[in-house]
DNA sequence: GTCTATAGGGAGATAGAC
DNA sequence: GTCTATCTCCCTATAGAC
């Protein structure tokens, strides 16, 4: 799903990488759509347990935001996969309402927690140039997406580093 | 194809919204494959004209960047399109080497074009905290097309205003 | 819970008349 | 260049045995 899109893979993908047949899959996810959503929905489940990791080991808003930064990064592969958010962004017109809802929860705690990560950058002066934290936060899940883009497109990490350069130089230095 | 993605719609779909039969649209464009790569050379070329003519109205880099961004804005439909680039990032195992060549080539052209813009402002101080042109180009590419999926997720372009805000703050008032 | 088998439909694509 | 007709394949989804 995040490789290929929503409409890129079908049940016989599935059963064949997992060695099960098509009909089983359909058991546990009758309709493709139920599979769409589970997957959303731990997706989802995913982010608030690792942002919650995040903010449990690491305490200044420079650290948890490069954190942040790492673990993007690390999703996108070898520049072979997508945000989950993002890949089913672009088909979110098969989907009924319940997916949707996933998704912008998903946004919106993205959101609110880089909001609070910029206010305590500029706090504590571990992320320079801080004027305007709400609006640095949903500049930052754009930066994020987009170096998403930027990588996958060239299947190169590289171009995601280039991205959200701008951001990691401003964490300050240790 | 930019509101469903490469692997959302059919010729049947096309047949239907114009009129015409599906075996007309193949003839015109015998594998879809060369229906999407025939979009994205025209999506590359506009691009082309579109930046020449903003070069050729505006002269500071901070007008430029300006129309640019409305450029997007307005791309982004009701919150229901996507720059054709980004919808067919998530498809692009399905596609050879020529249209990845034209997606590389759109990328390059707008990250380019934006660098020279982001110079201009810092000389001509109609953008404002610019140090790194270079590095500023690739965050603002970045931030265009992930304000295009937080449109596009929330189906409202205000989104897209939120995230670009942190971009148009620093363009000169005049 | 997984299997075989199959339904039922729509996909991309082609042949050949006009 | 568009049409009708059709092909072949694969899609999602279901029925029912084990």
């Amino acid at each position: 799903m995040r490789s290929r899109g929503f409409d890129g893979f079908s049940y016989a993908d599935l059963a064949s990488a997992i060695g099960i047949r098509k009909a089983s899959i359909h058991y546990h996810f009758p309709r493709k759509s139920d599979l769409g959503l589970a997957l959303m929905q731990r997706y989802r489940a995913d982010l608030d347990q690792q942002l919650d990791a995040i903010d449990a080991s690491s305490k200044t808003g420079g650290e948890r935001l490069k954190r942040q930064i790492r673990r993007y990064r690390d999703a996108l592969g070898v520049g072979d996969r997508l945000c989950l958010c993002v890949a089913l962004s672009i088909s979110s017109e098969a989907f009924d309402d319940t997916v949707t809802h996933e998704m912008l929860s998903f946004r919106s705690r993205s959101v609110d927690w880089l909001r609070s990560v910029f206010e305590q950058g500029l706090a504590d002066q571990s992320i320079s140039n801080v004027a305007d934290p709400a609006a640095e936060a949903m500049s930052c899940l754009a930066v994020l997406e987009g170096a998403h883009l930027a990588g996958r497109t060239q299947g190169s990490v590289m171009r995601f580093d280039e991205a959200v350069r701008l951001l990691t130089d401003r964490l300050a230095q240790r």
